[in-house]
RNA sequence: GGGCGCCUAGCUCAGUUGGUUAGAGCGCUGCCUUCACACGGCAGAGGUCACAGGUUCGAAUCCUGUGGCGCCCACCA
């Protein structure tokens, strides 16, 4: 006998460890069944999950488990990344505020032990929250980005992309961030729209003060590292300075006047100061006209020997001293205010300072070309399609991607430097001596990778690639590929790219990309705003299966998915539902242990047929990530006509008494093929229930492994399909009718029914009278042709029957009066509406024959309805 | 500045090539302590599909424009 309640506590871990103990998730490399694979975003080894992964777990598992019920050799593997950035600020502030060190304290060795320590306590956080959630995992496959397995892989890619010409090193203007220690690719920097002053500034001419021109900036701090002043060659104003130089206020330099079209006359002064140094735009106007390059600061964004006595301040107090030097020396001419983007690093937020430096970059534009081609020709969809053209946007306008990273906590780069004649040498492993002179002093370089450059790899690294190992050969390509859009440029973009050029095969034939988790008032969710609400935190008090209910039900194919707990604990109340169907079912057909299904009952015919029209559903929906859709169709079965009709319908003690003698198997089948429908999304109480029924593929130990149901064509019964309808429609007028009259339900009445169609549809509902009393309350009813006199009855037209109740039985009638009348007008205004419409020629001759047959039909239908209507209306008057 | 998307019931969203009466869940209202479930049952109210034009026999759906909202990319100092 079951409990109560399914009390997830009590059953989920258990349930876990059984699906572990049988050994349930493995991938196959050596079977010849179909295979499906999914890479699971490996999530940063910087903490806990958030809901974002608990929507990414569930909807994967969704598609693994039905897969692997349909009996394909599936395999979803599990890992995590070390996240370069992100995990090493994590431990570096807690060094800082544990033992009061920073990173250089301890020295790279000690330190990346430090880092070490973290991950290895953070990833067994993540593999307990990724098992919480039920995902159905390969375990034994588990990956880490920092893998030696792993790390070999991005080496040799790095290695192979440098051979092609594809990975380069180059001097060039990247943005540094001054917190963080390092370069930041072009992704990793957020603009943000910030109040800010356009500081007008004199620069006079060399050899004659008394003649200057005015330059406008936003950072004049910046002007001690000028190296010309640009004009537009036809800007007439400036005609007068050409081939000449100006002095550089405040330091005694003087620069070119130089002439480029670049410069827009009418923005500013019409004269730009141009400093190659710290502006990507001046450096690539520097590069052209051969200016020199002075670096103005150090790691920290402090000004450097290079400005002279503004040596040693920040950018900001830089800023402030020279303007007032400025004022103080009458070079200042206005200051306005000026609103525009200034660049933040994506991890810290710190404002970001533009550097030239010696970095690598990949040649995404020569990998792009590939990777639009195989969107462009569907061999990779992409769902929701609308994000194809921002993908195709991004891909087209790609720019070289800054690879290197000045941090510790990464993948090294496989460059080492001759000591002593500094030849370059690219390699997978470390080479001995130098190919130039065979000096055996090599150098690494100091700095890592992008963590992306590692996770672009994740699919073919996790399966062995560059070996060509079994799980190669078996599970590559992986089949879809399911993440947030956030980082669809990040990650997906990238993979597509590399795993095209490492293996010539595209990484996954879809990508889906999932909504945003949002607070359940569309804000996103933050730790400052204290809005998060924690998924582990959920799935304790109200279930896991609840929670990913509640996910998949939400996962439209929209761009935010509001979380609420009220969401949650709604779909609580459908496990609830489903748990105590399934006990009232046991209750009553526990014992029967074989299949027995009576296809001679209406009802049995009816409910196997709906069935099947719910496998379509779910089936279909899942086929194209509709996830909602078969959350919802599921839902519907279940609890609307499976529990509401269905078992309502053979409740009655002789019927229930009549299927237990007989040991009809219907209501326990249904059931059980519903737990396995339902069991992808709901995995932990279905596999508890099904484990309970007495009639299943006893040959599976658990319901995972149980056949995904499919439609049976034999249990195909549309006519039983329509006659229940029909009943059910009955039914739930009678109960209306009952409503308006506000007639307790408790209270019996007496029926008469009279069809409008035609006498084959009281032929059809004689045989369902005794349940039709039951189940509508009715105390007496019968099925007449014959039209009952006003004076003792009130007759009701709905739809395809009119239902005859004797007067004394009903009570007050005014609610109901001004209902009817309101009813009276809707319905012969749809009735004029369907008449224009047949008489329009056009629309005779154009609409196709169904909509034509359906108009007719609901013209005679509104005609009946007004005429009895009318006639009511009457009668009560 | 360039691009993408959205506006449908109080809320969150469906609505697949234009076609019969625009749907769901939650919420709301009324009634019901019915023996699986009050985490329940039954019934009900609620929408001129943002707005204005256009195409069409017919538009939530296609086109144009307007308004509002959101996202992404770029970053003219």
């Amino acid at each position: 006998m079951l409990e109560n309640q399914f009390v997830p506590k009590d059953h989920e871990s258990q349930i876990y460890e059984f699906w572990l103990k049988h050994d349930l998730f493995k991938g196959d490399a050596n079977s010849k069944a179909p295979t499906y694979t999914i890479v699971f975003p490996p999530p940063n080894v910087t903490g806990v999950l958030h809901m974002g992964h608990a929507l990414t777990c569930t909807l994967e598992d969704i598609l693994i488990r039905r897969k692997r019920m349909q009996g394909f050799n599936t395999l979803w593997i599990p890992g995590t990344d070390h996240a370069g950035i992100a995990t090493q600020m994590v431990v570096e502030r807690n060094l800082m505020k544990e033992e009061k060190k920073s990173r250089h304290d301890l020295g790279r060795e000690k330190f990346l032990e430090k880092v070490w320590e973290w991950k290895a306590k953070s990833q067994e956080t993540i593999i307990g929250q990724m098992k919480k959630m039920g995902g159905s995992f390969d375990w034994s496959r588990l990956a880490f980005t920092l893998d030696e397995s792993v790390s070999l892989a991005v080496r040799e890619c790095f290695f192979r992309l440098y051979n092609e010409g594809l990975v380069f090193r180059d001097t060039a203007i990247t943005q540094w961030c001054p917190r963080c220690h390092t370069v930041l690719s072009d992704l990793e920097v957020k603009f943000k729209e910030t109040p800010g002053k356009f500081w007008h500034i004199k620069y006079r001419l060399k050899g004659d003060p008394s003649q200057y021109l005015v330059v406008a900036t936003t950072r004049p701090e910046t002007l001690l590292g000028d190296t010309a002043v640009a004009v537009h060659p036809d800007d007439e104003r400036f005609s007068a300075f050409h081939g000449k130089e100006v002095m550089v206020p405040l330091v005694a330099r003087a620069v070119p006047i130089i002439l480029d079209g670049y410069v827009d006359p009418a923005f500013g002064t019409g004269a730009l100061k141009i400093t190659p140094g710290h502006d990507p735009n001046d450096y690539l106007v520097g590069k052209k006209h051969n200016l020199p390059i002075i670096n103005l600061m150090d790691k920290n964004a402090v000004l450097n020997q290079e400005a002279g006595p503004y040596q040693g301040l920040t950018r900001e107090k830089a800023r402030v001293k020279i303007l007032e030097d400025l004022i103080e020396h009458d070079l200042l001419v206005k200051e306005e205010d000026h609103t525009h983007n200034i660049g933040h690093c994506d991890r810290c937020n710190t404002v970001v300072e533009p550097k030239v430096s010696a970095q690598w970059f990949v040649k995404a534009e020569e990998l792009a070309k590939e990777a639009i081609r195989v969107v462009e020709k569907k061999e990779i969809k992409i769902i929701p399609e609308e994000w194809e053209k921002t993908y195709f946007e991004w891909m087209r306008n790609i720019r070289p991607w800054c690879i290197s990273r000045q941090l510790w906590w990464g993948h090294r780069i496989p460059v080492w430097y001759c000591e002593k004649c500094e030849a370059v040498h690219v390699a997978v492993t470390a080479p001995i001596s130098c190919t130039q002179c065979k000096h055996t002093q090599l150098r690494q370089d100091e700095d890592v990778l992008d963590t992306w450059f590692s996770s672009g790899l994740w699919p073919i690294s996790t399966l062995g690639w560059p070996q060509q190992s079994q799980d190669l050969k078996t599970f590559y390509p992986t089949s879809v590929l399911e993440t947030g859009f956030d980082i669809l440029f990040f990650w997906v973009a990238r993979m597509i790219m590399l795993g095209i050029k490492m293996t010539g095969k595209i990484p996954f034939d879809t990508v889906y990309l999932h909504p945003m988790v949002r607070d359940e008032h569309g804000q996103k969710m933050s730790k400052t705003k204290g809005n998060v609400v924690d998924p582990l935190e959920i799935s304790d008090r109200l279930g896991t299966d609840a929670l990913r209910f509640f996910l998949s039900w939400n996962a439209f194919h929209g761009r935010d998915m509001r979380v609420s707990e009220e969401g949650v604990e709604s779909c609580k109340f459908f496990v609830n539902k489903i748990w105590n169907a399934s006990r009232f079912v046991l209750m009553h057909f526990g014992d029967v242990k074989e299949s027995n299904v009576d296809l001679s009952n209406e009802v049995n015919r009816w409910i196997w047929t709906r069935l099947n029209r719910v496998k379509e559903e779910v089936n279909r929906s899942l086929e194209n990530y509709r996830f909602f859709e078969a959350a919802q169709a599921i839902y519907h079965f279940v609890w609307s006509e499976y529990c509401d009709w269905f078992i309502e319908l053979i409740k009655s003690k002789e019927e229930l008494e009549f299927r237990k003698q007989a040991k009809e198997s219907t209501a326990i089948e249904v059931l059980e093929e519903a737990l396995r429908l339902l069991h992808p999304f709901m995995p932990f109480v279905t596999e508890k229930l099904w484990q309970e029924m007495p009639i299943r593929d006893h040959s599976k130990i658990s319901v995972s492994i149980a056949a995904y149901p499919i439609v049976d064509n034999t249990r195909e019964f549309p006519k039983a399909e329509e006659r229940l309808a029909r009943v059910i429609r009955l039914v739930e007028q009678i109960r209306a009718t009952r409503g308006v009259h506000q007639l307790s339900p408790a209270v019996e009445i007496s029926l008469s029914v009279n069809s409008l169609v035609g006498d084959d549809l009281l032929n059809e509902l004689i045989p369902f009278k005794e349940l039709i009393k039951r189940v509508a309350k009715v105390k007496e009813l019968t099925f007449e042709k014959k039209e009952y006199p006003k004076e003792t009855h009130i007759s009701v037209v709905t739809g395809e029957v009119k239902l005859f109740i004797p007067k004394e039985e009903l009570g007050d009638l005014t609610q109901e009066l001004t209902r009817k009348r309101k009813e009276l007008e809707d319905k012969t205004e749809q009735l004029k509406r369907a008449d224009e419409k047949l008489r329009n020629e056009k629309f005779m001759s154009s609409a196709p024959q169904a909509v034509k047959e359906g108009v007719q039909k609901r013209k005679v239908e509104l005609k009946r309805e007004v005429d009895a209507l009318l006639q009511y209306l009457e009668d009560l008057a």
